[in-house]
RNA sequence: CGCGAGGUAGAGCAGUUCGGUAGCUCGUCGGGCUCAUAACCCGGAGGUCGGAGGUUCAAAUCCCCCCCUCGCAACCA
């Protein structure tokens, strides 16, 4: 590095965690990651402002403070409390906190809002389609049968759901032109290809950006049937965090950090925000983000992590059997660049033994038992050198740099992996000199002496360069070492540590060394105690609610696959006199010739609709347990037409 | 023909930009060492680089076709 006049800004985010439930691995893995970039930086010189959240708004959010019976600010309280200990469990550095119940924010969205609407930019208009009073419902041109509703086959008419809407097409050549003169805007490219191909080149659909079908958002000021939609709401922390103002009277912060240098994502809102974040700042007229980084996503051995799947894993589970730097290692280490990782309690243990035990924790304590045994703890100057030491010097010069240049490059599994390779030539240096060899000769005192020096010098090296990775465990080896040369110039250079410091004559292991096979017992046992969840049920209906429904045994004379949809099936069932047409979303579980001759319960007094381009009239019961099994509902002995109650 | 990613040793991955002895980690087998946490270091075995064809003196790498897996989009009345 060279020196610096005044600090160069660096402004990270995440994403806002979305506050209706506790985050697993997967969703800790995104703070994880930007903390260690946040450190890394600021380690490397940096002016770092590192931001992260909690979204509080929407429907979901709304649903689930009332199924709790709870008011939704103080649900949101309780949710966004669970994620923010999370966060600081795993010991994340961010600077603010960002809520989208925060006054400020809600404030600067309505303005915003408000903004965008005077510019001509946001229009209301209604849902485009035709509606039927009787049905209450609406219909898209291929929908509706002979200009009539295909459902009681009344008369429609025009739309009138209103709305409004953003114009995205209005941008959409400048966004094109940004995303090519900035190569780097879309990482991986990956992702850049799909957004240009699927998104752009097709051309942009204007964005509806309010609701009116709930109530638990910010509302909008000049129209209180609607509050606005997600988008503007949840991308607009990123200004509205640093003290961005409509009105242009912005906070120090915001003159300051502004653009964001960094926003780092999941792969799954990439478009959100290479499109319409982009957008919505072009509108503004205010300056892009520099890069979006869309991360791979951590798999539960080979499968996304999922409740319903039964595979969740939490952070503060993993940290309670291996603590917190181990599990950062974890993360950090096993998250490809742009390749879905994978984590399994087996593979945990597996890294911390070979890594963190083996490699990392045993090279310090055997360096600093030496020291101990050989000089009471405490080296002195008399050197010799030989040109083996050459070779671990440049070696662990040429790994600051390596790193720095993976660093740079968001290739933070890299970085760590390019550390332990010092680590690895350090422990092969020690079988290089023999240091024991070398004790037994007094002749050699001072080789000896040279020997350790430079193992405490490459361990200090890679420790100081650990740090943004793991913060606590380089914390206990810079006093294991007894060091305060710890700063990211003292290790541009060889030969920084200080000679007359004395280690600390108890070296404690760093990371023990688990042993796999009682640990999983002892996870399995953990996990099966944790109660179960209780058993949630719909609200109470009287006898009369459920009368309304007409569930009847039809048999399934025919069955193809939907032509136009590969998880419909498309059904012929006949129930009594009658014969319909149902469409059913069963096409991953059973293939048509199963289904066929089979007699099965549905709804049948279900309002008609067309399923990409098939009518149903009805639906198909089945029952879905956890794992995803799936089965219809199915009577053997019962004629078609018969009642089910 | 929707878009995209991937298929390399038992497992997980790198190498493909720009063709030239196929590499890393874990596991496994053998050896060395005794400072250390049964840890560390060295070596061996194990791969027709998904398949067929083409270009070339030479293909994991370039071109064409095909197969398989995953993700996104559409879709679950």
């Amino acid at each position: 590095m060279c020196e610096k006049v005044k600090k160069k800004e660096y402004y990270i985010t995440t994403a806002i965690a979305y506050a209706s439930g506790k985050p697993h691995i997967g969703n800790t893995y995104e703070i994880v990651m930007a903390d260690a970039i946040a450190r890394y930086k600021r380690m490397t010189g940096y002016d770092v402002f590192f931001q992260t959240g909690t979204d509080e708004h929407g429907q979901k959010i709304e649903e689930k403070a009332q199924e709790a019976k709870m008011d939704p600010q103080a649900y949101v309280d309780q949710q966004t409390a669970v994620i923010k200990e999370i966060w600081d469990l795993m010991n994340t550095s961010y600077d603010k906190f960002v809520r989208t119940t925060d006054d400020y924010h809600k404030k600067q969205v309505q303005k915003i809002f408000e903004k965008l609407y005077k510019k001509g930019d946001i229009y209301k208009s209604e849902y485009e389609g035709w509606y039927c009073t009787p049905c209450e419902s609406f219909w898209t041109d291929a929908q509706i049968v002979d200009g009539k509703c295909p459902d009681c086959e009344r008369e429609v008419h025009k739309a009138k759901e209103e709305s409004y809407f953003f114009k995205m097409s209005k941008y959409a050549d400048q966004l094109m032109e940004h995303i090519e003169n900035n190569p780097e805007f879309i990482q991986p490219e990956s992702r850049k290809n799909e957004m240009i191909n699927n998104f752009l080149k097709p051309g942009l659909q204007d964005l509806c950006v309010s609701r009116t079908s709930f109530k638990w958002g910010v509302p909008v000021t000049f129209d209180d049937k609607h509050v606005v939609y997600v988008w503007i709401d949840a991308l607009s922390n990123y200004i509205t965090g640093l003290g961005f103002d409509c009105d242009g009277n912005h906070g120090e912060l915001y003159k300051k950090y502004w653009p964001a240098d960094l926003h780092l994502i999941g792969k799954d809102i990439v478009r959100f925000h290479t499109i319409y974040w982009p957008i919505l700042l072009l509108a503004l007229d205010i300056s892009l983000p520099k890069q979006v980084f869309g991360h791979p996503w951590m798999l539960f051995g080979e499968e996304k992590i999922s409740k319903s799947r039964g595979n969740v894993i939490y952070a503060d589970d993993l940290v309670k059997f291996f603590g917190v730097d181990a599990i950062r290692y974890f993360v950090l280490n096993e998250m490809p660049f742009a390749q879905d990782g994978s984590i399994t309690w087996q593979l945990v243990i597996e890294r911390i033994n070979s890594d963190l035990a083996n490699i990392y924790g045993n090279l310090v304590n055997r360096t600093v038992s030496m020291v101990n045994k050989y000089f009471d703890g405490k080296l002195t100057e008399e050197r010799e050198y030989k040109p083996i030491d050459e070779d671990l010097m440049d070696f662990a010069l040429e790994t600051v740099k390596k790193v720095d240049h993976k660093m740079d490059s968001l290739r933070v599994a890299d970085a760590l992996d390019a550390i332990f390779e010092l680590l690895r030539r350090c422990n092969k240096y020690i079988d290089e000199t023999l240091p024991w060899s070398l004790a037994k000769d007094e002749n050699k005192k001072d080789r000896l002496n040279t020997v350790l020096y430079n193992l405490l010098e490459g361990i200090r090296i890679a420790t100081v360069l650990v740090e943004p990775f793991m913060p606590e465990t380089a914390r206990k080896i810079y006093n294991q070492i007894n060091t305060k040369q710890v700063s990211y110039n003292s290790i541009l250079s060889w030969g920084n540590y200080e000679v007359n410091n004395k280690v600390t004559d108890k070296p404690v292991p760093l990371f023990a060394r688990i042993d796999a096979e009682a640990k999983l017992e002892e996870i399995q046992k953990y996990l099966e105690a944790k109660e179960p969840e209780k058993m949630k049920f719909k609200d109470e209906i009287t006898i009369d609610d459920f009368a309304k429904i007409d569930i009847r045994i039809g048999t399934i004379l025919n069955c193809k696959k939907h032509p136009k949809a590969d998880k419909l099936l498309v059904l012929k069932v006949k129930c009594g006199s009658d014969e319909r047409q149902i469409v059913s979303g069963i096409a991953e579980k059973y293939s048509p010739e199963q289904l066929i001759g089979k007699k099965v319960a549905f709804i049948a007094n279900l309002a008609p609709i067309i399923l990409r381009g098939q009518q149903s009239r009805g639906m198909i019961l089945t029952a879905e347990d956890e794992s995803g099994m799936l089965e219809t509902i199915t009577v053997n002995e019962v004629e078609d037409g018969a009642v089910v109650k």
